[in-house]
DNA sequence: TGCACTATGTATAACCG
DNA sequence: TCGGTTATACATAGTGC
């Protein structure tokens, strides 16, 4: 008539809240019969889908009590957490030190960039040769050659008219030296163009 | 052989004990059965004189996550109904906080666009150069500078038509360099149209 | 849905080594 | 003090109203 209990989720709905509403009923009871009869602070709090409020024993009251107490206990044994935070915190330095790295790479490259374009200009001062910036402008400028070159090659094997091509590279090669110190009435005519073409792009 | 249990306090100090021992144990077992047969939230927290640590169940991380979903409710200890507006409201303010945050963040961004342009034009104060002004700047030149990079590259990459490239490229070199080092009032137009342009990117 | 019933599984009081 | 055993009180699954 009765089975012996399986551990484990009561599937059928019904079932389930009546076995619920018993056990739960019986907890209480026993929670407080321990306490009767042994003296001591103990508290219970069940939330279920079944009550729109959680079976709380011995009553709100009575918890905030047993919780505040334990909670106090909790604060001297936090260093298990501490530990978790710690390593977490680990972690996420460590990423934060990648990041970093990589920015900078990256600025580095826009330095150097910035050292290439002054140097074609002939803006760079004496105390900027120095040996790491000659060894990494070598190294971009290579790079930066390369790209040049790929872009000619492009053009030059695609390219439409013979008469058009020149201006192309020439353009191009203003267009990457032209962010360093350009000056100048033409200049900001030019800015108006640009900005219907840039317009025009998006 | 087995008395009925009389609900009273057990004055034999050493059966009081075992009692306890026993029945403790007991509860904790039928709350663990309670949990997994209906898979419900719940939490028990026993203080004894017989142990140094209050039993916790499930955990101590587990009472904590009950006992602050507890608290919650307590708090708005009125009716379900209240709790369900706290809860919505708490949402609203979370999602308002959001987005005040993001005003915040495209504030600062044309905040520091216009300062950038200001640098470029000359026509900064001295006292506007504060530390948080100068590190904002230096993120947003770069962000700049990478999208005016990724421009040329695109312009330079899709030349389309022979005739109309020169112009289009030598505009855009000029764009990209006219904000360094340009004064004057023919530049203060271009600033308003250029901050457009960038703003169209976003 | 919920309560009441009852057969049966479980918890545990008392005891023991 | 503790862990194990046993008899028995108690809790509760399944059932029907």
């Amino acid at each position: 008539m009765r089975s012996k209990v399986k551990l484990s989720f009561i599937e059928n709905k019904q079932s389930r809240k009546t076995t619920f509403k018993k056990r739960s009923k019986g907890l209480m009871k026993k929670l407080d019969e321990l306490v009767k009869l042994c003296d001591v602070k103990a508290c219970g709090i069940i939330f279920s889908p079944y009550e729109s409020n959680p079976l709380a024993w011995p009553s709100r009251e009575g918890v905030d009590e047993v919780v505040s107490k334990f909670k106090d206990l909790s604060v001297n044994n936090q260093t298990k957490k501490m530990v978790d935070q710690a390593s977490f915190m680990r972690q996420m330095i460590s990423k934060e030190k990648d990041k970093l790295h990589k920015l900078y790479v990256e600025n580095r490259e826009s330095q150097i960039q910035e050292f290439m374009f002054a140097c074609l200009k002939g803006e760079v001062m004496e105390y900027q040769f120095d040996k790491t910036n000659v060894k990494d402008l070598r190294i971009y400028m290579k790079k930066y050659l390369n790209k040049l070159t790929h872009r000619i090659e492009i053009l030059t094997e695609n390219g439409e008219s013979s008469s058009s091509l020149p201006p192309h590279v020439i353009a191009d090669a203003d267009a990457l030296a032209a962010p360093i110190g350009n000056t100048g009435q033409i200049q900001n005519q030019n800015v108006n163009q640009n900005q219907q073409q840039l317009h025009g792009h998006e």
